[in-house]
DNA sequence: TATTGTTATACTCTATAACTATA
DNA sequence: TATAGTTATAGAGTATAACAATA
């Protein structure tokens, strides 16, 4: 857009009072900034935000199933297949048949995927950071804990 | 999944607590938990999500131009454009080119695109009325005040 | 020359069915 | 028979460039 807003052109304001008045709209929309935010952030180290979130699992949870991961995150199976395989391919991750049951795959991290995890948990740090300091620590937590709870609900099944 | 938890079968559970520390995290979460939900029950009206907010702001904002709507809602215009056709098509929306400048198309809200949004916006109230349930309507109150704060940052921007 | 809407098109993300190998 | 991972593939959603009409 120009740097001449609407309003400076003299356009009648939208009223968005019902979307912005639903949760559903409010959360859609401050996911969308956040990660235009995110995505634009982890490029440099080229990591989408789907392998950044693989990789911090499996640096807390070294030897975790693939099935596992895919499933928390979300990420349906053979979606996250490629994803992991491109992660290995970048000797990021290391895939390793489970010895006691061999249809698992065992992830771990490389040290280089360990020291790439560890350099974009800093960029993750600085926009929390810069979130924090618009909302106030007080409001930010309060923020963070009300949303757990929305994620914590198991919305379709509950109804 | 089965109905036997993972934890049921012995499973460790995940070292999640980096990730749901994070505000980017969690919103994606809720944001997908949330949405999974709204489309599904808006799925027995045909409509979808971004369908539903095209509709809704036309119908607080009759005559409002194409691009304004596809700018608020962070569509790129080159995508807008089957999604209002879809809608006309569906005698839902008429569209109008301006008479002040024929460049412009004016949106407006059919009859029956009148109905269908009233019908639509109980299935939304039904799932926010859910959420304020779950979370107390103080909680709940709170949680849209300090996302629509987030939704106002231009965190690109202000870099 | 700039802007709105449009077309064409490519890329990413997501979804489903069917296969394999293991159990 | 059931499960983890895989392959193939189709469908959304999203992105950019270029064009026509209009200003």
């Amino acid at each position: 857009m120009s740097t001449a807003t609407r309003r400076d052109r003299g356009e009648r304001a939208l009223d968005t009072a019902f979307l912005e008045g639903t949760l559903g709209f409010t959360i859609r929309i401050c996911q969308l900034k956040v990660f235009d935010d995110f995505i634009d952030r982890l490029a440099r180290r080229d990591l989408r935000p789907a392998e950044f979130s693989i990789l911090c699992l499996i640096a807390d949870n070294p030897g975790c199933r693939a099935s596992r991961l895919a499933e928390y995150l979300w990420i349906k199976q053979p979606n996250f297949v490629p994803l992991v395989a491109g992660l290995e391919q970048r000797k990021l991750v290391l895939r390793r048949r489970s010895e006691t049951d061999r249809r698992f795959h065992d992830l771990f991290l490389t040290a280089l995927g360990r020291r790439v995890v560890a350099k974009a948990k800093i960029v993750v740090a600085d926009q929390e950071q810069y979130l924090t300091d618009r909302l106030g620590r007080k409001k930010r937590d309060e923020l963070l804990e009300a949303l757990r709870t929305v994620a914590r609900l198991d919305l379709r099944a509950d109804r």
